[in-house]
DNA sequence: GGATAATCGAGACGGTACGTCTTGTCTTCGC
DNA sequence: GCGAAGACAAGACGTACCGTCTCGATTATCC
């Protein structure tokens, strides 16, 4: 449905410096990071009623058809100019220490969804997946379940280490440290500070029978 | 902004047989049901990108300017069409026990989030509030609040009942017992059986040292 | 079909001070008079399109409905304006002398026609006349068969004088003094100077066996 | 402003079979005849007000944004109808008589003011004229001018031949003989036959001490 | 003097058309 | 064959007026 994949590099130029309009050899790249900016940008500065095909094709210097040839929506540009930036490091901390791993990752997340860009829009693509179906699949395919994966790291490796029962409802807990703070993001609004992202994870440890170690 | 009350009733009347076609003193009662009842079925039958004010105002034959005499957007019209059918009952039991008056209230809100009418346009309500920044506190003053009094009901009176400590972060522990549920329903669309809301239940009671008796 | 005549005012006062809002007896003189100001206004100020009955309604703090109770169109509205106003003093000169009494008259009529504020009025009345056949008909026996038995005067005064032949083709003639007039105002727009009236004149006198007098 | 020509054909296909439907480098000339005969459809069947852009574009199968790429107003369209039409032949007659060719013109003149289908659209476009400044300069430039110089043409030929003076006032004498015919059609709206043509020219005939042949 | 009846201001109503905007498809041409 | 350019059909947007209506207040006249 979506584009997944960008379309494979002439083999052996190694996809550095090769700089093409677009021909029988592939898509141009060029074309496609000016698109993804452009919507990017409009994003920021205008919100998502002010991001239209339209005004993506016109800011990125591209043919409106360009952006249809490889995307059906403004959705699923916004989708891959998210998996382009995400790079925005949510990889978790791996300290040997559940509560300080959690800690660190809950703040890092908060303030991703909060304050970040990318996290707008992220925010922008869970608010299109309400209205429909089919692109709540693929956003959940393409960007949901790294994410969750993501989320689950600290457990998982605690687990590995013994700290937390092997029996653990991996699924159940993952939502309840983190469905807090999607909720607050997405529909109180209120914002999020170290002290609820700790309240969770102290939360956490109690119902484990965990002691809270001293905080930083 | 958007249109918080319905014109005032000629007094004594109760609200009943009046009909007028709107004029100086007062609009028509008849257009504003007729144009809620089709805005609430164009989003049932067709979703949220099915429901334009042109469409709106062909399906309650009312004219466009009608709609736009008394709201802004077709999101203020639905968020109407949530208030007035929002009578869906959410309002949380008093059994004198906080674990069922708990495990009750959020297997109720799983079925009304996931599954009902006006569970959908909450949704959609929601995601429009990610996307504008003046809708969202319009919305969240006119629905969001009166529910997170009722999430936190239940929760209060066990604290009346001294069954909870009086010191209890009320909004945290709100957002703990909520939070996961929106998190399903919103983000990872994934079905909530009561085993989830129970497991939301008993986390919570193990958190306060309470023991969990046997599920119904 | 049009408001021909006003109502009645009640007998004795003279049409003087009475100031009555409109009751069962008669109308109300104040909003008549308003009315007629505001559709004039719009039209010299905004032109013809920019006369419509809700601007004259709010301009001269009226209802629409009290217009509607009067008239049926923006253009009857007009008309009345014209009617009005049309005091303008068009009645031919009776010098005794055909020559100078066309000279006069038609000097007079081209800067009604062309410059007036009326003949603005006059201009937009015969347009609005080719696309309404049942307006055309009505503002012809209301404005132009006054208008053209003003046009016939100094001829019939010649005839009875016995300068001009009894058996004259009254109607062939009268539009050949004033038709190249109407002509240049409302097709080719040129201006009209007295040069070109007199000739129109001169030409008349010729085709009869006149002599032409000196010009004044 | 209107526009004025049709888009270039390609060279060498003599407007002929070339059928695009509107790209980068042309305009599609199947659209833009559908609208024209629409409109003109319209106008005969339903009067100047039942012309709307939205009939138009309904009528044509065309989009209302593709009318208005091309022109601005109703009235630009309906003056491009037409031009397309107005083949509708007025080409004088050359005989080597005035009197012939002049009674000739006027009668074909006075048909295709007051009976033909072209001539209802030239009456509104003159209307439109009137509240018009701006088109009314377009419509005299586009349409005015041509017919002025086919009026005009008898009497240059006259001229050229030696029958009129050599310094005739052309533009006086030919609003003598068109203008009560205009005046007729526009203003009091009388039926014009030959007798009153043929007296407009028995009288120019008249003026210039030329003698009026018998009539065919 | 109280009832009646028409006018008045106000303005909501169902509509029609406006002119603009965006969508997604298409065709043509240059590279 | 890709990409730029841009015309096209479709249809929603929000606005402006249309002509009708209902309301409550305001009078003159009549009983």
């Amino acid at each position: 449905m979506a584009s997944v994949t960008r379309a494979a590099e002439p083999s052996g130029t190694g996809g550095s410096g090769r700089r093409h309009h677009g021909n029988r050899h592939g898509r141009s790249e060029e074309a496609r990071l000016a698109i993804l900016e452009a919507a990017d940008d409009l994003l920021v500065e205008k919100g998502f009623a002010g991001v239209t095909m339209e005004g993506v094709a016109a800011r990125a210097g591209v043919a409106k058809q360009t952006i249809y040839r490889w995307w059906n929506t403004k959705t699923d540009v916004l989708m891959d100019t998210f998996l382009q930036d995400a790079t925005e490091d949510l990889t978790p901390l791996d300290s040997g220490d559940v509560a300080l791993d959690l800690r660190d990752y809950l703040r890092r997340l908060a303030c991703f969804l909060g304050e970040s860009a990318p996290g707008a829009v992220f925010k922008a693509l869970i608010a299109q997946a309400q209205h429909d179906q089919g692109f709540a699949q693929v956003f959940r395919s393409r960007c949901l379940d790294a994410q969750r994966r993501r989320d689950r790291l600290p457990l998982e490796r605690a687990v590995d280490r013994g700290q937390l029962p092997a029996d653990l409802d991996m699924a159940a807990e993952t939502d309840q440290l983190v469905g807090p703070l999607y909720y607050r993001v997405l529909v109180t609004g209120e914002p999020i500070g170290p002290e609820f992202t700790d309240g969770l994870v102290d939360a956490f440890l109690r119902r484990h029978g965990l002691t809270t170690p001293p905080r930083p």
